[in-house]
RNA sequence: GCGGUAGUGGUGAAGUGGUUAACACACCGGAUUGUGGUUCCGGCACGCGUGGGUUCGAUUCCCAUCUACCGCCCCA
């Protein structure tokens, strides 16, 4: 094979690209529902915008990034996530502004781009639907963030999955929390796993987060950020549980959770499914949390921010896998015959007539025989065939056919033209 | 970036160091003139991911490379 796509895209072909409709309307269906409404922002980016807000140490900056130099030398990548394009975007159009509404709600979804070794439910071109809301530190609003994603999950048809929270706290109980992580886990360094060893003072929390089941013993009695919560932040995670609990959202918390990217402050949560169909364990499909300092840090005036992403190529496995199955939405309503070549004109022009109706036609165009047109209409489960031969041109008729029933009568053409929903109303009327 | 498994037609797959690469599904055509199912008959890989090498000869052995999948890292 000469060409084929590149290493981790895919190509999404008739029989997926229905699903994936399906995925992105129900979304924007749902996200209308909650106020919010699109925003597009570019597919790349200064590098500097995803440098600055994702963290210099994060694996995304450090390793995953597809950038590169454009003709004018300058420094642009490929947007590895959503959010920090939106904030570039929200700073850069003063939509924190008196004259938007706070919150800010809007949502996106496209491509982002990772540079990765591919897996099941990970590849370098994949795609998001996210959501972010500007302007409210209210703990109600991470909370609905949280709960329109859990609803999108369930309407496409996933209901087998965990909801796990946590808090980073604030500034300070990040601080506070991760010197004594650090002081707790030195005495051990030695013992640690290589990995673990390297992120130790890079991004202690990773530690925690670490698989190496050595690592974990060690883990298992490290401190708490829990316990190292300042007053507001406490205060803020105990209403967000609250919240959560008086909406009747099933979840629990899981203080060695940490994120990928560096931006995140306060709630931080995973929708997580552990079908098979990702690997095993639990695979998040859908997270996000809150990045109150994100504004600021690309140049903006300081403004709350909380959201989510979520994987649609992983969830379009979990629908998969849970058999989920679309509406029938491309019914074939009539299938035009023609019988020799002299026919087609008069095919086609019957052909639209139908299309014009607002119903879906079809015919051939490969000069097929009678008998092989009947068997495409048939496996294309065509309700109605219509034949056109000779004889039917000469009297300016068409044979139609019901095919669930084989019934046939014969309409003038002009009919057909002049009104097809009549002249179908009229044969079911025979019946 | 590291480790492992795999790569034969549209699909699922069998196969061997040496004449025409099984079989099934799908698809196309035919079984007396313009009608759908079943059945029957026929057609359908100048080629065994790509590039080298070993050999008288390789799809089958070796090396490299690409891609997919799995695990690690990380993550949606």
């Amino acid at each position: 094979m000469r060409y084929q796509r590149p290493k981790g895209t895919a190509d999404i072909l008739p029989g997926d690209s229905e699903l994936w409709q399906f995925v992105e309307s129900t979304a924007r269906a749902i996200f209308r529902t909650y106020r919010y409404q699109e925003i597009r922002t570019p597919m790349f980016e200064s590098y500097d915008v995803f440098s600055r807000t994702s963290g210099d140490t994060s694996d995304i900056v450090t390793k995953e990034m597809y950038d590169f130099m454009d003709k004018g030398d300058r420094h642009l990548a490929l947007r590895p996530e959503g959010t920090a394009g939106v904030v570039r975007a929200f700073i850069e159009n003063k939509l924190y502004g008196p004259e938007t509404q706070k919150p800010y709600k809007v949502y996106y979804m496209g491509p982002m781009f990772r540079y990765e070794r591919p897996q099941s439910g990970r590849q370098r071109q994949f795609h998001q639907i996210g959501v972010e809301a500007f302007g409210s530190d209210d703990p109600a609003l991470d909370v609905e963030v949280i709960a329109m994603g859990m609803q999108l999950l369930n309407e496409l048809g996933l209901h087998d999955l965990k909801l796990v929270i946590n808090t980073l706290g604030d500034a300070d109980t990040r601080e506070n929390y991760r010197q004594a992580l650090i002081n707790f886990l030195e005495p051990h360094f030695d013992e640690l796993s290589e990995d673990s060893q390297n992120r130790l003072h890079k991004n202690p929390l990773r530690v925690l987060d670490s698989k190496d089941p050595k690592d974990q013993e060690f883990v298992a009695d490290a401190p708490s950020i829990l316990d190292f919560l300042t007053s507001e932040a406490r205060s803020h995670f105990d209403q967000v549980e609250a919240t959560l609990t008086a909406l009747g959202i099933d979840f629990t918390v899981d203080p060695d959770m940490v994120r990928g990217l560096d931006y995140y402050n306060h709630t931080i949560f995973e929708i997580m499914s552990n079908s098979k169909s990702l690997g095993e364990g639990y695979t998040t499909v859908l997270a996000g949390g809150r990045y109150n300092g994100l504004v600021e840090e690309l140049g903006g005036p300081e403004m709350a921010g909380v959201g989510f992403g979520m994987g649609i190529e992983r969830v379009v496995l979990l629908m998969k896998d849970a058999g989920v199955t679309l509406p029938e939405l491309d019914q074939l309503d009539v299938y035009v015959v023609g019988i020799t070549e002299d026919t087609s004109a008069m095919t086609l022009q019957l052909t639209e007539a139908v299309r014009q109706a607002g119903m879906t036609a079809d015919r051939d165009y490969l000069g097929r025989k009678a008998k092989a047109q009947f068997k495409t209409a048939n496996k294309q489960n065509a309700r109605y065939t219509m034949t056109v031969g000779d004889v039917e041109l000469e009297n300016r008729t068409v044979n139609l056919k019901l095919m669930a029933t084989g019934e046939e009568i014969i309409v003038p053409v002009d009919a057909v033209f002049a009104d097809f929903n009549r002249v179908l109303s009229d044969f079911a009327d025979e019946e």
